[in-house]
DNA sequence: CGCACCTGTCATGTA
DNA sequence: CCTACATGACAGGTG
């Protein structure tokens, strides 16, 4: 390397750095991206901020450890119980478990002991859930150690990590969203799964009856249970060739000619088929409807949740506003996750909650939300802080680098939609020369007074309004148009997958129940097939007994291949010979 | 390095 | 015609 005099070499760096500029410039990067001094600005300001999160990871630890230390771990449920007990162990040896689970305690445990807070408030707010929650105990997070059970039988495993100076060592079961919105998806499977259950418990008991019905049906009040009987009014009617005629008769005036046939054994088979159609049918809609209760229901708490009521205009913020810092940011995302869990159990990815909660009121019309905006107020910051971290990745071009998505590392928010995560090296180093993207840059370099929230959010006529009192130039408009096009498509397709991965779920839900009902129907089936076997057998052996005992003019048995025994609805049973029969049967089809 | 997944963006269609 | 929204397709980032 040539050693160059100082002012040489600052102005080779300058020519470099102009020319990785414009090397640059296409792909977005600013001019101060190449500055030495920048650069080392930049390092000062991430050193600033470290230490500040450091600050105030520390604050919120003290903070978890006090809340904490008022509560106690039950290790069977992974529930947190507000209920101090006298220390009884040291914290190494009272809770070996927790302490082999042990794993940093951030903020996501916060989070995740908010979520059981919510879950309880939702529980007590709809009767859906608090059905689901009678029938799973997995909920019931506020559980209480009996009045007759003291401290002492606790086993040591559920001693409470009340003592403090183990805490940091705790953690509770990670609940991170993912796992809560499992949670709803499987507590919904649950609830579906148990209505099929009961359904099937239904289906299970009305096909004993219509079983039993079946077969009694044709035995009982036909009398073929009383062989002599039956032998003796045979006697009576045996149809001789002489007297068909009067049989015919008797047949053709008591039955519809075409339902001769069925008088042995196709009432049966009829009504079988008839029942089994019919509760095909009945079950179907009636799964069907059942089904559908469940994922209204759902969605009834989807949308009528209160936490779900979120004010459709945010309180417009300058960029300024969006530089919170990580407390804020804390509390923000805890309230992102009070919305998720009011949002929806089966949607799939947290951070799509807090839009599609927006979206959705803004489908419903809900103007009242005033009321709730003081209680969601942190879910607006952190609404906007989402926005304003979304926009950090608008580019302005395709081709331009999307590096200066700056996501946050999980660890620090856990929050997967609202987490940012690391960031290569260099990337880094262009996303700190700014914290603001493309377009807020862009809307910067404009002058564009506008602030990227309103561009975006505002009513189409208040933005019109806007546009036409701010003068803006051709450039100016076409930006602003085209951050409001790219800010609103953002959030359609964000809801457009939220609402892809639910139908998957939802679907799959339904093909478990669709395989569920079709085992039942296949036992179904063959509990049917093999009850109807047993009929057929036994009119079979009481054919033949009565066969046995009939006797022509001559004392001769009746061959059961020449005669057959019919019966009327009247209910008397006739002998006819199974030719007339073939014949009768002929004859009435044609009348068909 | 290839892959799957996520997310933002564009193009296009629909209401 | 304009706007908002939905959705398929694509591309870049990330683990």
């Amino acid at each position: 390397m040539i050693d160059l005099p100082k002012c040489q070499q600052s102005l080779q760096d300058m020519e470099l750095t102009d020319i990785l500029w414009k090397q640059d410039i296409d792909l977005g990067a600013g001019r101060e991206a190449f500055d030495l001094c920048h650069r080392q600005k930049e390092n000062e300001l991430q050193k600033q901020k470290e230490l500040e999160r450091e600050k105030q990871q520390q604050l919120q630890r003290e903070r978890e450890i006090t809340l904490m230390a008022q509560q106690q771990l039950d290790e069977e449920t992974g529930e947190f119980v507000s209920h101090t007990l006298p220390s009884i162990e040291t914290p190494a040896t009272a809770l070996p478990h927790a302490a082999s689970q042990n794993v940093d305690f951030t903020e996501e445990d916060g989070q995740a002991h908010l979520f059981y807070d919510c879950m309880q408030l939702l529980a007590d707010t709809f009767p859906l859930v608090e059905a689901i929650e009678a029938e799973s105990s997995f909920l019931n997070h506020s559980i209480s150690f009996p009045a007759d059970i003291s401290p002492d039988m606790i086993p040591s495993h559920q001693v409470p990590p009340a003592q403090a100076p183990m805490l940091l060592t705790l953690q509770p079961p990670k609940k991170t969203p993912p796992d809560l919105e499992q949670t709803w998806v499987e507590l919904l499977s649950i609830s579906e799964l148990q209505q099929c259950m009961n359904m099937q418990m239904d289906d299970m008991l009305e096909p004993a009856a219509y079983s039993t019905i079946g077969p009694t049906k044709v035995q009982e009040p036909n009398n073929f249970t009383d062989v002599q009987n039956i032998t003796d009014t045979v006697a009576a009617n045996i149809l001789s060739p002489e007297n068909l005629s009067t049989f015919e008769g008797i047949l053709t005036s008591v039955l519809p000619p075409d339902s001769l046939i069925q008088t042995t054994l196709k009432p049966l088979e009829l009504s079988t088929t008839i029942i089994k159609d019919e509760r095909c049918d009945m079950n179907h809609s009636d799964f069907r409807s059942k089904s559908e209760i469940v994922s209204s229901a759902a969605s009834s708490v989807h949308r009528g949740s209160p936490m779900a009521k979120v004010p459709k205009e945010m309180p417009l913020k300058s960029i300024q506003d969006f530089k919170c810092n990580l407390k804020e940011t804390y509390a923000s995302n805890t309230a992102e996750a009070m919305v998720e869990i009011a949002d929806s159990g089966l949607s799939l990815d947290a951070s799509k909650k807090l839009n599609n909660s927006r979206n959705i009121e803004k489908k419903l019309g809900n103007r009242d939300s005033d009321t709730d905006e003081m209680e969601i107020k942190p879910q607006s910051t952190a609404f906007q802080a989402d926005v304003h971290k979304a926009h950090s990745s608008v580019t302005f071009t395709r081709t331009q680098v999307k590096g200066t998505k700056a996501r946050q590392p999980k660890v620090d928010l856990g929050m997967k939609g609202s987490t940012y995560s690391p960031l290569s090296k260099d990337k880094y180093k262009k996303s700190t020369v700014s914290h603001l993207s493309r377009d807020e840059q862009q809307v910067t370099a404009l002058e564009i007074p506008i602030s990227m929230d309103m561009i975006i959010n505002l009513p189409v006529e208040e933005f019109n309004k806007m546009m036409s009192k701010e003068q803006l130039s051709e450039a100016q408009l076409a930006l602003v148009r085209d951050i409001r096009r790219r800010g609103k498509n953002k959030v359609a397709a964000q809801n457009c997958r939220k609402r892809k991965g639910e139908s998957v779920v939802h679907l799959e839900h339904e093909l478990d129940s669709l395989k569920e009902k079709q085992d039942h129907l296949l036992r179904e089936r063959a509990e049917t097939r093999s009850s109807l076997q047993d009929v057929k057998q036994k009119l079979n052996s009481l054919n033949q007994e009565v066969f046995s005992l009939l006797r022509d003019k001559e004392g001769q048995p009746y061959s059961p291949k020449e005669y057959s025994l019919q019966q009327t609805l009247d209910g008397n049973v006739y002998l006819v010979p199974c030719t007339k029969i073939t014949l009768v049967m002929n004859s009435s089809k044609q009348q068909f």
